[in-house]
DNA sequence: CTGAAAGCGCTTACAG
DNA sequence: CTGAAAGCGCTTACAG
């Protein structure tokens, strides 16, 4: 059954309506429906049953123009398209949610003018707050306009060190995941990476080889930059296996280059994981779980960061604001392709 | 550089700043600033530089309070994290930005306390309509709360025939992509698809049936329904060589189980596109380009369902609402596992 | 406990 | 061409 649509041409109640309905002045109905004290029971519910048969909803403007706050913040990506922005929104979203704000969201398409155009709608509709989400883990320039409310940058830091930026902690994953090779024993660790030109590839890079350092061991061969795709991860395989072929783990930059490799290993007769291990970064399950042996990898924890900068934000509405870079930690994900049996 | 920020404290200047700079009424600051006329070319100027020199933004909470519309959407998704949900959003957020319009997004999660807490939220804002995205192509309950403004249901249409829904065109799509083996010069189509669960996977399959009896033909095998994974795809593949070895093309239901199909066949010495045409659905662009060789398949192009649903929604926002399902059209994208050579 | 009044920031008839 | 006044829907001191 289809719920009865409002009567055709129906205004929305006003408090005004519920007031008149319940014989009493919109003072006391305001403060009888905002539980409000010095209102008697009996007025309390009366305010209560003409506000429900009406289907009384307070206009938020109305609110939002006397309390000076809103309830709202703005979500500002560049890049919807790329897969790292989504989870970040859905922590965000769901952070704010549960703390009863409503999120705008705008995409800036990586278009300065129409970045500056969103801030500026953005701030006529009196937000709370901002928070910028980056298309990649480089530093991204401020935004353009003075912006009166916190700001809250995500996955991409602020060029401006007084900004207050979550950015996930790449270093420590690539740390971590050679961490993971260790336990697994294996000790000659080949790493196929992404793209050079992001510092995303660059500090799992640095985390990789400072683990390896710490453990007394030296990478095979040199990290192998390239694309962040499968046909990338196939080629850099073919290459190691005839320059370097002694090794029996190759980290790699992202699950589609670890799926390129996985390939490559498979039809040159390496078996996964007992002669080689492999990983990748992202967790990107689509790939991981398709995956033959399914993939071990690195979760990030995008929907953290984005809950954790939502939070960040929450706390600087209002109160003093906090400045500089701030790392979210990653984890793990075990599964075959580095520990059999999984 | 930083943007210097604006000064300690400092309260938005409102347009009552404005007048007093200008040395005008407010009336006389409001009517300049927008553009009506009997106001001297001289008046405008002085008002406009007042404005300017405050960094003045008109607060649109104050004139959504006195317009009765907001120039604000809501978009409630069912679930973020599905791969369908992304292009939807981005095709409505674009349409949306061109009107001005500013677009709250809420997620449901799936669960309809959730979705009603949020319906809830959004009419007390004053959203000028509402766009609900499903997460699958299958008929839902309409909105649970009876709701004054227009409403459009995008991907999941509204079990109420009544409800306007805007959906992807599964059995044309389904049509379409026989169609394109057929001009591929195949006449041996085996149907491996998806979840017979989902309805998406069932029209698909009834297009291109049709699309098969239309020329005279019939499928190898019946349709293969399981999931939408890859895994099933190389079962679905291995079973297939084995019953029905006499197949020159396959349909997937998915990217994924496309995936799983020529990883099976190329084990198995079939080559593609050459012995075996292999096409999927949905175009999934890191399916399809990580591919040997890349993936043909359709697009159901959301993002212009995306689009289609905010217009419509725009359409109905102080006109008549329209009623009924309507779809948008996908197309083929050719790549080499049907054309050899791309 | 209840209500009249002022005001949030803006726009729009209506006089001058 | 310009401005005083009313009002959008609500909340909050302030009297009664």
């Amino acid at each position: 059954m289809a719920p009865s649509p409002a009567p055709r041409g129906a205004r929305t109640a006003t408090l005004t309506d519920v007031a008149r309905l319940a014989g009493v002045s919109v003072a006391t109905a305001s403060k009888a429906l905002n539980g409000r004290n010095h209102v008697s029971a009996a007025t309390r519910e009366r305010v209560a049953e003409a506000a429900a048969q009406l289907s009384f909803s307070p206009n938020s403007l109305a609110r939002g123009l006397l309390a000076g706050r809103t309830g709202t913040v703005g979500l500002l990506t560049s890049d919807l398209v790329g897969r790292f922005s989504l989870p970040i929104l859905m922590g965000a979203e769901d952070a704010f949610g549960a703390g009863e704000m409503s999120v705008f969201l705008c995409d800036a398409r990586g278009d300065a003018i129409r970045e500056r155009h969103h801030v500026q709608a953005l701030l006529s509709r009196r937000v709370d707050g901002l928070i910028v989400v980056g298309s990649s883990t480089d530093p991204r320039p401020p935004l353009a306009a003075a912006v009166d409310v916190p700001v809250v940058y995500a996955y991409a830091p602020s060029e401006n060190p007084e900004d207050l930026s979550i950015v996930p902690d790449n270093v420590g994953a690539g740390r971590m995941a050679v961490e993971h090779l260790i336990a697994c024993g294996r000790t000659r660790i080949a790493h196929i990476s992404g793209d050079r030109g992001f510092s995303a590839a660059r500090d799992r890079a640095a985390g990789a080889l400072a683990a390896l350092a710490d453990a007394g061991l030296a990478p095979v061969g040199e990290v192998a930059y390239g694309t962040w795709q499968e046909g990338w991860g196939r080629a850099a395989a073919a290459m190691l296996l005839d320059r370097e072929p002694d090794f029996d783990a190759v980290l790699c930059g992202s699950d589609q280059v670890a799926r390129g490799v996985l390939d490559t290993l498979r039809e040159r007769g390496r078996r996964v994981p007992e002669d080689v291990a492999v990983m990748g970064f992202d967790d990107w399950r689509v790939m991981t779980t398709g995956a033959r042996p399914q993939l071990t990898s690195v979760d990030m924890n995008l929907e953290e960061l984005g809950r954790t900068a939502a939070r960040a934000l929450f706390e600087a509405i209002g109160a003093e604001h906090g400045r500089g870079v701030r790392t979210v930690q990653c984890r793990v994900v075990v599964r075959g392709s580095t520990a059999p049996g999984t």
